[in-house]
DNA sequence: TTTAGCACTCCTGTAACGAGAGTGCTAACC
DNA sequence: GGTTAGCACTCTCGTTACAGGAGTGCTAAA
């Protein structure tokens, strides 16, 4: 089917992987041979194994175990190979169920959605809200937070909220807050937040800006509100997964490894950022994926939109030898159904 | 020291858990003897220890292996025995500056200390937040969240925020909204949430808001906001600590059961929400804990306050083989630190 | 009451070994 | 010429045996 190989040298090829997928271990002559309804023997079968592995598709864990499949040999499964099957009619119902869940804030209903992405794919599910930045606001508001404290609140177009503490300009009234919040509603409207803060910037300026006190307020408070950027956030659901691969349950080392890195916020986000925009879906096998301390896990990432533009990315964590046929599909319509959730809301 | 035991019997106790905790492998009597400066003889010891195990304070592996605290050693060791050390100065400065980091907000805060909270202990750090109705508003404020969704932002007096989603009113202009607020502020200020949704039930049935539209949505809004309470946070921190522990790191069947769990909020909560009353720090050994399914680990917590009322708590979950001299005093700081930030705030 | 001495138990690591799985190569076969 | 049966070879894995070590319990002497 793909390139380089003929009919026959596909066909093992996609056995095996596909056999290492299920098993998780190094499959033989004799079993490919079964496989494929006895058509071709065992001794056959070895020959066309040697050539793929002086190819680099598979590799051998010692001289005389079965063969495994090698970073190259899953990649061009993936490229080439790879049977998208459909998704089972029930999860798609259980992930849109999960979606729907009425009040709960935005956030909560990602975690949810994640969660369940990381039941039914029984990996380490993670979502990265990554560009705040590029969320387009609905409305903003100055709360008092602290006698010398005030908290801005920042509702987004897809019902996301951002917080952020700065120190009081002394002496503001619960009157002023109120005049000085609908200033900046009304500059607020279609814009991001560094728009906004642009767009302040400008008006401070302008000649009327000089005359009117409570709106030099309002736009000094709000521009120093907005002076450093958030940061995104990382959910992280189904850590346990990781332990139902015996690749990584056997060897503690390498489970510390990769714990840590889920504690690791800019470790996360660097694994998932490739991810956020490109169209399409990514799949980072071993050593492809970013984080050259992680060479030995897979990220299947896709990005999710709001409206036009890129905010953040959803993906599954787990080894090399993931069943990607069932994977894919899964965190492609779990990416859709985000982009969806925040276009509606 | 204390009660049914003399001084010699105790001070071995003290030696044997002292030297488990540090070592995690059972010791025998001549590591006994030895660290006593030769004072018994080995042969002695081991009188002691027979003793002792009698008690069922210790117990035996196996025949011909040192001797193991049971979780009734380990019990006794910390209410007669345990001579608790004092926070290292560098501790206690590291924990007040994660506490001052001037403007991030609250929740992000108290992800901060408790992950400190988890490094310096190296053990796993975990917050509940478990009483949001019985902190004291601030403020609040009702925003457009989607066209047909309003947004109910709370600001609690320690900085605590929380939000809740709800359907709208239909026809909220955004002059209406603004009404609302002011009238809704009124109200609030030095209530809690329940509170302030009796006040709010009252005053409706008051006379005046029989005449006065905008305030009897005011009020409408607002009781249908509060409707449903909050459930609380968790934050964990440092799970990969665990891995560090040998009696863990050995068992992957466990170490499964005890990430699961991390995973579970209701499980988190039952472990910590004993602590959260009580004034005094708690310390839950083994099967102590409350949750069945986790008899092989220890909790250390302490609960946090906002002025008067407890509003959650914070510990360390670990192995029972945990360093309680180093680690009660660490909780009962950082407990004192989270109930000053929220006093202060 | 303490302790030296000793037999005994149990774990742990190592080496030896056979069974099993799988390979590569060669020679025969179609 | 491609395919395959046959076979020697390699490597892993589980079992067994065995020696060393750590630690105990008991007894008898100090």
């Amino acid at each position: 089917m793909g390139p380089g190989l003929d009919d026959r040298a596909t066909q093992v090829l996609r056995y095996i992987v596909e056999d290492y997928i299920a098993t998780a271990e190094p499959v033989g002559s004799r079993t490919i041979s079964k496989m494929m309804g006895q058509a071709l023997s065992p001794a056959t079968i070895r020959n066309i194994m040697a050539d793929l592995e002086e190819m680099g598709y598979l590799a051998q864990p010692h001289t005389s175990a079965g063969r495994v499949p090698t970073g190259a040999g899953f990649r061009y499964y993936i490229d080439y190979l790879l049977a998208r099957r459909t998704l089972a009619r029930g999860d798609v119902d259980q992930l849109n169920r999960a979606a729907e869940e009425g009040n709960a804030p935005a956030d909560e209903l990602v975690r949810q959605v994640s969660r369940l992405l990381a039941n039914l794919s029984r990996q380490t599910s993670v979502v990265i809200v990554s560009r705040p930045d590029h969320q387009v606001l609905r409305s903003v508001n100055l709360m008092r937070a602290a006698v010398d404290k005030i908290l801005l609140v920042a509702v987004m177009q897809g019902g996301w909220v951002q917080h952020r503490l700065i120190e009081e300009e002394p002496g503001l009234t619960g009157d002023d807050l109120e005049k000085i919040n609908a200033y900046l509603n009304e500059l607020a409207g279609g814009l991001t937040l560094p728009q906004l803060r642009v767009r302040i910037l400008t008006e401070l300026r302008q000649e009327k800006a000089q005359y009117d006190a409570v709106m030099r307020r309002a736009l000094t408070v709000g521009a120093r509100a907005l002076e450093d950027t958030a940061s995104g956030e990382v959910f992280v659901e189904g850590r346990a997964n990781i332990l139902d691969q015996p690749e990584f349950a056997e060897d503690v080392h390498r489970l510390k490894r990769i714990l840590r890195a889920f504690e690791e916020k800019s470790v996360i986000f660097r694994l998932l950022d490739r991810a956020m925009d490109s169209k399409a879906i990514q799949v980072s096998i071993g050593p492809e994926n970013p984080v050259e301390d992680l060479g030995d896990i897979s990220v299947v990432a896709s990005g999710y939109r709001q409206g036009e533009s890129a905010v953040g990315s959803i993906g599954l964590i787990g080894p090399v030898r993931m069943d990607y046929s069932r994977v894919i599909p899964l965190v492609e319509y779990t990416a859709s159904l985000l982009t969806t959730m925040f276009g509606q809301r």
